[in-house]
RNA sequence: GGGCCGUUAGCUCAGGUGGUAGAGCACCUGAUUUUUAAUCAGGGGGUCGCAGGUUCGAGUCCUGCACGGCCCA
């Protein structure tokens, strides 16, 4: 048979390849399909293990993935794992047949099924001389055959490159990592569900924006060609949630993708979940109670004595959280007050604290990283920091006795930031004013978006009812609640570099 | 961006001071009707991440690059 130049490079010395590669030959000369279309599935395994002495005698059928073969001659013990559990199948001469046929399956379990392949198996719950809940096969189904050998089975795949690149593998091989995205994804479920219950309707705004905004971030761009224009992938989507707010939604949130062209750390990566929750006619103190109420439910769903566990401390969740003021707790530290010092002053502190390039920041952004250093990194327990500088916070209302600050708080919690929330500006006169001043800084921070967004002006000028609003990242959150110290970990197919092909390997070493 | 570590068979890993590459699992052949890391006997499998350099000789020493991990910024 002639393959491809590509395919004899690939798989020429992949010995097991070319065995299994044959055995499709084979099985289909012999009538058999190694890819047939369907199954009908009666249980689980976890059901057989569950409920064997109601299931007993009774004839049951499973499928998954073969996982391991043992051949003791005319007997063969294998387990096949499905979704949740595994469980042991027992081939047995005479007694088990191929497919719907009268065939002995004995030759073809032991020399045409291999681990990893996917099968399905009828036949009756038995309880093997040693105990183990097993099914006696009387009937085997190739259902899909792997033309590829399994990571090895003690060891399993430690390799974490391959555990990101090959997550397909991960999850075979690993049950706890299949089980760990399950979690995720019934957190996610959970967060879903409490604000539904609380009356929020969840609505789908845009990824591609023709003027990025609701945060401080660098963007993707692209270009969509059919309306000759460049957009770029959401930052945030506050700006149109609030444009729901105007058009009359009472409360809105959207669970979605964010993206930041910025650096990835165990933290940061530049795709990430985020929620973004809007409520009219709430201020921040109620968004405050919401949030407690949130991580509350969160703990009581996913932790059995109410605390949290991650990166070796443990906290307790348990409202209401101590909220302590940004500019006190940071002037405490500075023996100063950041309002009304300089941008030297921050500057030189910053240098003190080991923060680089600081000469160059602005006096936003310099309070903002001598903050997260010098307070924000020490929060471990369940902490709300409220009442910000109006500098750093341009889409937050002025708090009502220090125009100074506005009416801002963040959830802080192992010294990570995981909400952002806010008393929403809904004056436009005031956020078209701090539109101008960001702006104004658009030459020293690149971050900030280089267009104002006259639209989102232009709805807030209809009136936008007063509104508490917050923004929690999912994949921080789930690290939080399920212990998982590397945001990589809580992603199913994080971004990697790509790898170098073998043909173009040692291409490369001229560009130094 | 900086520092440290790693990259050897499909997988997990060994390979003092340089001397023609190893184990276990997986695979192939055979035996085996209660095993579960089954066992026993035999067999095949490698561009040692890539590119240079030193050397009679490099998996091993040197330089650069790629990819990854951990820590710091």
């Amino acid at each position: 048979m002639q393959h491809p130049k590509n395919f004899v490079k690939i798989y020429a010395d992949m010995e097991e390849f070319e065995v299994r590669r044959q055995k499709i030959e084979e099985l289909r000369e012999r009538g058999i399909e190694p890819y047939p279309y369907r199954f009908e599935k009666t249980h689980r395994s976890s059901d057989v293990k569950s409920r064997f002495d109601e299931l007993k005698g009774m004839t049951v059928r499973l499928a998954g993935r073969l996982i391991s073969k043992r051949v003791f001659g005319k007997l063969i013990f294998a387990h096949i794992q499905d979704e949740d559990d595994r469980i042991q199948l027992i081939f047995q001469k005479n007694v088990t047949k191929i497919g719907e046929t009268d065939e002995d399956a004995i030759k073809f379990v032991k020399k045409d099924i291999d681990v990893g392949d996917i099968i399905g198996a009828e036949g009756e719950p038995f309880l093997t001389k040693t105990g183990e809940k097993s099914l006696l096969v009387h009937r085997v189904f190739l259902l899909a055959k792997g033309l590829r050998p399994l990571p090895e089975k003690w060891h399993g795949l430690r390799d974490r490159e391959v555990q990101y690149r090959q997550r397909y593998l991960d999850l075979i091989v690993n049950p706890e990592s299949r089980e760990f995205f399950k979690l995720r994804a019934r957190v996610i479920s959970e967060i879903r569900k409490f604000f539904e219950a609380n009356g929020f309707i969840e609505f789908e705004t845009p990824t591609l924006q023709p003027i990025y905004g609701g945060a401080y971030a660098r963007p993707f761009e692209t270009f969509a060609h059919a309306l000759d224009t460049k957009l770029y992938l959401r930052i945030s989507d506050e700006l149109y949630l609030k444009r729901l707010l105007v058009g009359g939604y009472e409360r809105v949130f959207e669970i979605c993708k964010d993206f930041r062209n910025e650096g990835i750390d165990r933290f940061h990566y530049p795709e990430f979940t985020m929620l973004e929750a809007y409520a009219a006619y709430w201020d921040y103190n109620d968004m405050m109670e919401l949030t407690e109420k949130l991580f509350l439910h969160l703990v009581q769903s996913f932790s059995e004595d109410g605390k949290l566990r991650f990166d070796g401390k443990e906290v307790d969740v348990k409202p209401p959280f101590p909220r302590i003021r940004f500019v006190d707790s940071l002037a405490e530290k500075l023996g100063y007050d950041p309002l009304d010092a300089t941008q030297e002053r921050l500057a030189e502190s910053a240098k003190v604290h080991g923060l680089e390039r600081a000469e160059r920041m602005p006096k936003h952004k310099l309070i903002d990283k001598l903050f997260d250093r010098l307070v924000g990194d020490h929060l471990i327990e369940p902490t709300f920091v409220i009442d910000h500088p109006a500098i750093i916070s341009p889409l937050a209302k002025r708090h009502r006795q220090d125009p100074r600050l506005v009416e801002r708080f963040e959830l802080y919690m192992f010294g990570i930031e995981l909400a952002n929330a806010f008393s929403e500006l809904n004056d436009p006169i005031d956020q078209r004013q701090r539109f101008e001043a960001l702006a104004a800084l658009k030459a020293q921070d690149e971050e900030i978006p280089s267009e104002i967004d006259e639209d989102f002006l232009t709805a807030l000028e209809y009136g936008m009812p007063p509104a508490g609003g917050i923004g929690i990242g999912i994949d921080r959150l789930i690290m939080v609640v399920l212990d998982r110290s590397a945001i990589r970990d809580v992603i199913l197919f994080p971004q990697l570099r790509p790898k170098l092909s073998p043909s173009s390997k040692g291409s490369t070493s001229k560009d130094a």
